[in-house]
DNA sequence: GCCCAGGCCTTTC
DNA sequence: GAAAGGCATGGG
C-alpha cells in the first residue's frame, strides 16, 4: 500500500465526489471508498492535506486517475474574470473539485442510466450491476464488486437489466454493450471532440446531454458543458438566459468558458445542488 | 395521489 | 427543424 498526500485546498474528497461526476463510492473509515473498473482506492483528508491509499501497482493509474497535474488554482482565480457573480461564488465554494479522468467504457453505461433518474438511484443500479456480473474483490477488510466486462455485459438480457430498475434504458444498455462488442473502443480514438460527439450520438440511449458528460468524465475533453435540468435552472435564476434549446444553451456556455467550460461546469452543477440540501 | 430526477426517442406538424 | 407525448422507477 501507498499513500499520496496532498493539499485539500483543491482536493477535496467530499467536492470530488459529490458532484455527480462519479457514482462508485461509499463511506469507509475516515472517509470514502471509491472503485472503478476492478480498482479500489481509500480516499480522506484532515484538515489541510488529502490522502489517497491504494495498492501499490494502482498508483499510477490513481496519479492519473485524480488529474494530479492540473493547476486548478488558476481555473478558480480566473472565475473572478466573469460578469456573472455566481461563476466565482461557486468556483470558490466548489474549488476543491478536479474533474476524474474515469474509464471510457464505464462512463459510456453509466451515463445511460444516469438519464431522467436520480443520483442516489443511479448509484444503487450500478451497484447492482457490479454485485450481479462483477467480480468479487477486496481492500483491506472491506470486499467490493469489479464494474463488469463489456463481454459479460453485452451477453444478457433486457430483462435482466429491466430486474435491476433500470426500466426503459434496459434496451439502450444491451445495444450499446452489443454494439461494442461488435466495433470496439478503438473506434473512439484519434477523434476531435467533434466527431467523437457525433459518434456517441449514433449509440440508441446517448444524447447530447449524455454524450457531453461521456466526454467531460472519460475522455477528459474539457471544452464540453452538458446541460441537465440543474444547469437550465442554473441558466435560467443565475444567468437571466431566454434560450430554450438545451444544446443552445450548451453552446452559449462552452463560448463563455472557452477550454475549461466543463470544470466551471462542476462549480456550477455542484453549487446549485448543495443550496438545495 | 402528485412532481421530480445529470433525457432520449418517436411521431407529428 | 421545432414541439409534444411516452417512457420506468423510486424518493420526497
Amino acid at each position: 500500500m501507498q499513500t499520496h498526500i496532498f493539499p485539500k485546498k483543491y482536493f477535496n474528497p467530499q467536492d470530488v465526489l459529490e458532484c455527480g461526476q462519479v457514482f462508485r463510492y461509499r463511506h469507509y473509515k475516515k472517509g470514502y471508498l471509491v472503485n472503478t473498473l476492478d480498482k479500489a482506492v481509500y480516499l480522506y483528508c484532515d484538515s489541510e492535506y488529502t490522502y489517497f491509499t491504494c495498492n501499490d501497482e494502482d498508483f499510477d493509474y490513481f496519479k492519473n486517475y485524480f488529474d494530479l497535474s492540473t493547476d486548478y488554482a488558476k481555473i478558480v482565480d480566473n472565475s473572478k474574470n466573469y460578469s456573472y457573480k455566481i461563476v466565482e461564488k461557486s468556483a470558490h465554494c466548489g474549488k476543491g473539485v478536479r474533474i476524474l479522468k474515469q474509464d471510457k467504457f464505464e462512463m459510456i453505461i453509466s451515463f445511460i442510466i444516469s438519464q431522467n433518474n436520480n443520483i442516489p438511484r443511479i448509484k444503487g443500479i450500478i451497484e447492482k450491476l457490479c454485485m450481479a456480473l462483477g467480480k468479487k474483490r477486496s481492500f483491506e477488510q472491506e470486499e467490493y464488486y469489479s464494474f463488469p466486462s463489456l463481454d459479460k455485459l453485452a451477453t444478457q438480457t433486457v430483462e435482466f437489466y429491466k430486474s435491476l430498475g433500470t426500466g426503459y434504458r434496459a434496451e439502450y444498455i444491451l445495444l450499446t454493450a452489443k454494439r461494442l462488442q461488435v466495433e470496439g473502443l478503438s473506434q473512439f480514438d484519434g477523434l476531435s471532440t467533434i466527431e467523437l460527439k457525433n459518434r456517441l450520438l449514433t449509440f440508441k440511449g446517448i444524447g447530447e446531454k449524455v454524450a457531453n458528460c461521456i466526454l467531460l468524465f472519460g475522455f477528459n475533453r474539457l471544452d464540453s458543458f452538458p446541460v441537465d435540468t440543474w444547469i437550465e435552472k442554473i441558466y435560467v435564476e443565475d444567468f437571466k438566459g431566454l434560450l430554450k434549446d438545451r444544446n443552445k444553451i450548451s453552446n452559449f456556455f462552452v463560448q463563455l468558458f472557452k477550454e475549461n467550460a466543463g470544470i466551471y461546469q462542476q462549480y456550477l452543477f455542484h453549487y446549485k445542488r448543495n443550496l438545495k440540501k
